[in-house]
DNA sequence: TCCTTAGTTCAAAGGTTATTGAACAATTGG
DNA sequence: CCAATTGTTCAATAACCTTTGAACTAAGGA
């Protein structure tokens, strides 16, 4: 069971970048970015805001066609749209992840995630 | 005579990007970009929206720290802060220039400067 | 000086966005 | 089945954003 998605090609622009422009959407996308590869789900942002609000925020991030949004049980699996960003808007991701990784001002992400010991 | 500007590491990430996810604003920087070098004054961007509204849209291109405006005699020349912009986010105003420039769903500008012929 | 040109400021209207709490749905473990 | 866990939906609110027209300022030319 998939969520709705933009395809590649829906995704626009000036949307994608309103998106980003936002400190709490900003921060989910830089920890996603830093995990690259693993999905998340939804609890990892919790410390960031409300779960309401959370949903809320998971909801723009995957209609503005930034990340894609999994349901797998009672979770959600959030991955970025890498390959998709890629190709519509080459570098785009790239220069934004690498700009907020040195904003101290953006909200962080974890604190509390379930960490394997060695 | 300038009008207040940010200092380049006053200039946020977040604002920045928020401020470039409206389409006039974006078609104002895309502009910009393909003539840089030049500073052009407001009224190269009326066919965009009303005079009224342009100015709103500057004033937030330029309090964001995404253009530089100067005063002479009584217009306003406009100017993109690359060397800044570049500094603080490398390769982003590159990015999102580059992508813009494919986007046919932004409002165009220009189609009544004065251009000198041969 | 008077008029025009270039752009700003203001207040108002209308729209959109972010945030909240309460209620809901769906899956999973006991 | 029952309860806990995960996350969504809804309605409400407050804040912010965009757009407008009318009124304004400031510089330059006739």
């Amino acid at each position: 069971m998939t969520l709705p998605h933009p395809t590649a090609d829906q995704i626009s622009l000036p949307n994608v970048l309103a998106v980003l422009g936002d400190p709490t959407r900003l921060a989910i996308v830089r920890y996603l970015a830093s995990k690259e590869g693993v999905p998340l789900n939804c609890s990892r942002f919790l410390d960031l805001c409300s779960k309401t609000n959370l949903s809320y925020h998971l909801a723009k991030l995957r209609e503005a066609g930034v990340t894609r949004t999994e349901a797998v049980g009672t979770s959600r699996l959030i991955t970025l749209r890498r390959d998709d960003l890629d190709r519509r808007f080459p570098g785009l991701l790239d220069s934004v992840i690498a700009a907020a990784g040195d904003d101290a001002s953006l909200p962080a992400v974890g604190g509390h995630e379930i960490e394997i010991s060695a």
